[in-house]
DNA sequence: AACAGTATTGCAAACGTTTTCATAAAATTA
DNA sequence: TAATTTTATGAAAACGTTTGCAATACTGTT
């Protein structure tokens, strides 16, 4: 049976194959009720036998749609984006379609260029993460009529349509949790905030939180560290040996707190008596590390599902362009990590 | 400038708006040497000026190249596959290739779904996790001539060509590693080996290992989780508070080691005095944890890397298909998390 | 048996590009 | 200046599908 078929199977060998023409074979695969019982058996067994694969490609010059989504995230190192991935691709394979995926490792530059790359491809829709972009971005993204999400950040003001959290607001109750602890020796963990706004709005409202607080933070300690557990750990090793007297730490993500945990842990430091941490983001595996890890929780699955879901809505209805912006509440997980800041 | 252009632009407007043909605006995109300075100048003030973005499933129809290569890998989920994900991704699109990202959840008829997808997009090559495939899915890679890699695994007599470590391999130096530190009650914690020739490859390794050593596992101390930290901590709660006198505890992949890991240290066993824990895979994170995790690494950068690479060398020179089996040697990395039998 | 209606199929145009071939214009040579 | 070569460009065919329209073959009704 199914031969070794060398090169090219197209839709006119099935056609032969099965003694019809090529119409036929199309409607076999695209509108089966159109054809005849008899007929549609025969085709399907000279598809069978010939190995064909229907080319995306020449159907979707058609005006076909190309059945793929883009989703541009910028790393899928560690767990980050990880669930956000994962719920995205699952949501749009369900509806029927592929994902094709790009990464670009927080440099805006690099993404107006895989954005390119995926406009090329003629995706039907695009997901990408939080509203920094460059202006060549949102500029090709308006040229173009692909339905755009952005996902992970929400802003009221928004340029595209959004699905995601407040970061200012993560940001804000992470410094709450701390100081509702009691914690006014506070050491933040941030990645830079460039090109970010995540990291930018997330450290922003620590940073007002803890001035209407009235505290003080000594420049030492605040340090910046890309999310990456290791760099993190390194980072906060020094932090913490040199800086004495930091009851607490609040990380730009969990990631960063899974490395400043670590540290502090090497370092013989009781978590949460002698510190506490608390991370953003809520990953897969912060809550079964050890200590669990306290922590800001964005609904990444909810996000990614809810992003595929309006993407595949838009381009069933391609209505007047309306900016659609959903805000998916944050919540705070206190966990292990985190406790009184006189230890007790 | 750039007007929000209602509707397709093609090769046709932006020839009409330069003031040239179809052809010359294909070559300044395809072949600018071809073209007059002038001209190019010109065609190129006009891409920019309707927001031109070529449609590659057009071009493609035309013979040429996709320029997209297929991944599928059972899951994004945690670290597992991340860094494969990437530095395979990162590869090809160095190279100028896009991705298209499937994910099957461990499923294999999911994964000859996900596969005929990728081959209707016409992807230029594949590559998947893996050797255990459905007769479906080898019959399907057999009779397209894409180019396609497994990953991860290494089979001497494989069917397709392969880059990866040899999972016996793996399991039987994480076992030798619990051995040669004088274990002998030992328990082993593996995802179901059906249908995952990764997880079987190791657990036989495993089993042999401890046979050739006179070890007798009871069978309460064999148990199964899927690779979920959340998973394999309730499973190895289970086992530890039931099953006393473990000293050592193997691992499927560094996930269910993390879970462990995490269980164990809740019990108040102290890591490795009370209880040894390697795992398979040394994923991102597992060096960072506190205390750091044994483990047997699998080169996932390394195996994305040249994954990716034979993919596109494969693509230039369509040679007689001859299949290349590349091992990538598995390493221990014995940290923290394991220590002498005796814990001393 | 003639008719209308319906079910099934094929023909051919269309989609947006690339590329071969031909032609025109410019540059070079004798 | 005429002949030759080189450079730049356009016209049209081709790629593998889908689909509107037309044609044919059935079905059932009188």
């Amino acid at each position: 049976m199914m031969k070794k078929q060398s090169y090219k199977v197209d839709i006119l060998s099935v056609a032969k194959a099965a003694g019809v023409s090529a119409a036929t074979v199309s409607r076999v695969m695209n509108h089966p009720d159109l054809v005849n019982p008899t007929t549609l058996k025969r085709v399907e067994k000279a598809i069978r036998k010939t190995g064909y694969v229907r080319n995306r490609a020449a159907q979707m010059i058609h005006g076909r749609r190309s059945a793929t989504l883009g989703l541009v995230v910028p790393t899928v190192n560690y767990s980050i984006f990880a669930e956000l991935v994962q719920s995205f691709n699952d949501t749009v394979v369900d509806l029927g379609f592929t994902l094709v995926l790009a990464t670009h490792g927080y440099d805006l530059t690099a993404e107006y260029k895989v954005l390119r790359k995926l406009l090329e491809h003629r995706v039907d829709g695009i997901a990408l993460v939080g509203l920094d972009h460059s202006d060549d971005t949102y500029r090709l993204l308006a040229s173009q009529d692909v339905p755009v999400v952005a996902a992970w950040s929400y802003a009221k003001s928004s340029r595209i349509s959004c699905i995601g959290s407040d970061n200012r607001e993560a940001g804000r109750v992470a410094a709450d949790h701390l100081l509702a602890l009691g914690h006014r020796r506070i050491g933040l963990v941030f990645p830079p905030t460039h090109e970010n706004d995540r990291a930018r709005g997330r450290l922003e409202a620590v940073e007002l939180a803890l001035r209407d607080a009235g505290i003080e933070i000594p420049d030492a300690w605040r340090v910046r560290s890309p999310y990456s557990v290791a760099h993190a750990k390194s980072v906060c090793h020094e932090l913490l040996s040199e800086q004495k007297g930091i009851t607490g730490l609040i990380c730009g993500n969990d990631i960063i707190a899974q490395g400043a945990l670590s540290s502090a842990m090497q370092l013989g430091l009781r978590i949460p008596q002698d510190l506490s941490i608390v991370g953003i983001g809520d990953f897969a595996g912060s809550a079964d590390m050890y200590p669990a890890l306290s922590t800001v929780q964005i609904p990444a699955q909810q996000i990614g599902m809810e992003a595929g879901r309006y993407l595949v809505e838009s381009i069933a209805n391609p209505d007047p362009v309306e900016i659609v912006r959903r805000k998916m509440e944050v919540v705070l997980k206190p966990r292990a990590t985190t406790g009184h800041a006189d230890g007790g």
